[in-house]
RNA sequence: GGGCGCGUAGCUCAAUUGGCAGAGCAAGGGACUCUUAAUCCCUAGGUUGAAGGUUCGAUUCCUUCCGCGCUCACCA
């Protein structure tokens, strides 16, 4: 690697310099770690070893003394937990008096970055001078043994961002992390230039630095690169949350994950998991014909699920407009214009509540085949979920929540009505009307029975005695067509429809089915949610006119299918909350 | 939106029956050339989420509000 003069060097602070707040300042007893637990509920739902999210209980008097303490050991994560300034620490800060002094991490790092600037260092440079991704570094050097080291000097430069400095007085350690890879500096007073030094030991925990040296080994063998200079290349005001409990402050950690990020293992690790997952999706997909799509967020008329809509505004037209609950009416008007396989992965809104399943904005893939129904789309969904665990976990068996699950196909296909019967005994379809499945319901105690319609009726005995129990993947097919405007009737029974939901981990994570092409049945179907609606069922669609003359212009037969990428996540990542996988989740405003 | 729970130093957590709000880490000063939760000495850091109330006295009990979590409802 070639090698560049170091900016830090000369615009160093100097000797003669003695009263510089910078110089005053020493970064001491700063150490890396490892451990840390979460908010206390979710941690005792889903614990799991060796997890940031789900880690043992905590006990006061915890010390690390059954943890490796190797840093290699835990996959380079031994820089996990640091302490940081969150919000807190600003509203402390702006409470006035009492505040005061508890910004003194802050005002001390203010007052070096202060120094450095006194002295002709920019504390936040344009350029970064070559460097050696920490991964790079590894794996080329990792096989030298310290003697090779020593008799065949290794010149490397690297960057990161502080995450642990221990200081020895004339010798000092640091761990940098890149990357996500973590390596070892080593700075010695007896071998670098005052200044050099100086400048080294007036870092702190959070800089980004550059630093240039030649390779050892430490008595324990560690890899480590010995500083002959450094360049600062972004100065930190604001510390890193505590570096053995590290951050697990659930609201801290949604509403500033950057430092969530920075600090949990498993918060990286499910950002990147579901980035792959959507890219293998993506190819998926495109492998198989599909053409990626783009359709509106703004719509005039909202409709292609049962939610209640965001509204919004343009102010040029005057026009109100809802944000998309789902993409499901515009992806079939590219099916009937010719483009006989498209799929859009995007945000659906939806103005309801929020749970452990449940985000107002969420990412929904939707895709749709020409000539192909809902037994079509079962395979295709088979086929993608065991590709993509494959792609993103090596694997077709996964664990949520403790539970073994088997992603390898064939999955299951079950009626619906056939499910709550072996679940409850109840016989749904031989129930001609709402009041005599609800007096079976009443009769078998099998719920309440108090929703109006036989379809609702049946959608609660659904809920409550069925879904808890489908761990394995499965599919629930042929739903009741009143809770199912959009899909075709069934041959065999008009009360149902050629729907399915794949099923895992007792989660929903899709809705399929052959989809209505029918203009006659369509409207019928759109002016009994017109009228819903008009009874006071808030989520019911509006008729939507220009779908229908988009059908009655010929869709071809077409299968259907939307999937929740969130949920899908949660599976893949064992993520508990879909806040979890969701990198900025919908929080309530900060209050100050 | 309803029910339950939580909110104490920058972070992670204590505080007996209502009786002077503490510790570890982080921060500041000092010692220290093989640490990796380094160690040791010293210092500073609090309107106990907010506002009321009860009480001689409230982190503790009551009310309201704010935020978070779990859960129910609704949805994917």
């Amino acid at each position: 690697m070639p090698k560049r003069a170091l900016s830090a060097q000369e615009p160093i602070l100097g000797d003669e310099d003695p009263a510089s707040p910078a110089l005053r300042a020493r970064a001491a007893g700063k150490r890396g770690g490892t451990g840390g637990h979460p908010g206390r509920a979710e941690a005792d739902r889903f614990r799991q070893p060796d997890s940031i999210l789900y880690p043992p209980p905590p006990t006061a008097d915890q010390g690390p003394s059954d943890r490796s303490r190797d840093w290699q050991c835990e996959c380079g994560a031994g820089w996990r937990h640091r302490p940081i300034h969150s919000r807190l620490s600003a509203q402390a800060g702006q409470r006035g008096i009492g505040g005061r002094v508890s910004d003194q991490e802050r005002e001390a790092r203010r007052a070096r970055l202060e120094a450095l600037r006194s002295e002709g260092v920019d504390p936040f440079p344009a350029r970064v001078g070559e460097w050696l991704p920490i991964a790079d570094l590894r794996e080329r050097y990792e096989p030298m043994d310290a003697e090779r080291l020593e008799a065949e000097p290794q010149s490397v430069a690297v960057v990161g961002r502080i995450m642990a400095s221990r200081s020895f007085g004339k010798l000092m350690f640091l761990r940098i992390v890149e990357a996500g890879e973590s390596i070892q500096v080593s700075a010695k007073k007896n071998e670098l230039e005052e200044a050099t030094f100086r400048f080294i030991r007036e870092l702190d925990v959070g800089d980004f630095v550059r630093f240039e040296g030649d390779l050892w080994r430490t008595r324990t063998g560690e890899l480590t690169v010995d500083a002959k200079s450094v360049q600062l290349l972004a100065k930190s005001l604001r510390g890193l949350p505590e570096k053995w409990h590290g951050l697990s402050d659930l609201e801290v950690r949604y509403r500033q994950r950057y430092l969530d990020l920075v600090v949990n293992e498993d918060a990286r690790r499910i950002a990147i998991l579901r980035s792959r997952t959507v890219s293998a999706m993506r190819r998926f997909l495109d492998a198989r014909g599909f053409l990626e799509v783009e359709t509106p967020i703004l719509q005039p008329l909202y409709g292609g699920a049962t939610a209640r809509p965001f509204i919004t505004r343009h102010n040029t037209y005057d026009q109100q407009l809802y944000l998309r609950i789902a993409t499901e009416l515009y992806l079939k008007r590219l099916v009937t214009g010719g483009l006989d396989r498209v799929y859009e992965i995007g945000h659906d809104f939806r103005n309801e509540g929020v749970s452990r399943k449940h985000n107002p904005e969420f990412t929904m893939m939707e895709c749709y085949q020409a000539y192909a129904d809902y037994r079509d789309i079962m395979e295709l969904v088979e086929s993608m979920v065991r590709e993509i665990a494959m792609e993103v976990q090596g694997t077709h068996q996964i664990e949520y929540a403790g539970e073994k699950i088997d992603l390898s196909g064939p999955w299951p296909r079950l009626p619906l009505c056939q499910a709550i019967e072996e679940a409850t005994g109840i016989d749904v379809l031989a129930c001609a009307d709402a009041d005599s499945l609800r007096a079976a319901v009443r009769e078998k105690k099998m719920g309440s029975g108090d929703s109006p319609t036989w379809a609702t009726l049946v959608d609660d005995l659904f809920s409550d005695h069925v879904e808890p129990k489908l761990i394995q993947p499965v599919f629930i097919t042929d739903h009741p067509v009143e809770l199912s405007p959009l899909a075709k009737r069934s041959q065999e029974d008009p009360r149902l429809v050629e729907r399915f939901e794949p099923y895992i981990a007792a989660m929903e994570v899709g809705n399929a089915f052959s989809e209505l092409n029918d203009p006659d049945d369509q409207r019928a179907r759109m002016e009994e949610q017109l009228q819903n609606h008009a009874d006071g069922d808030e989520e019911a669609h509006p008729v939507d006119e220009d779908f229908l003359r988009t059908l009655e212009h010929a869709m071809p037969p077409t299968g259907g299918l939307g999937m929740g990428i969130d949920r899908l996540v949660m599976l893949l990542a064992d993520a508990p909350n879909i806040r979890e996988v969701i990198l900025f989740p919908h929080l309530r405003p900060e209050t100050s």
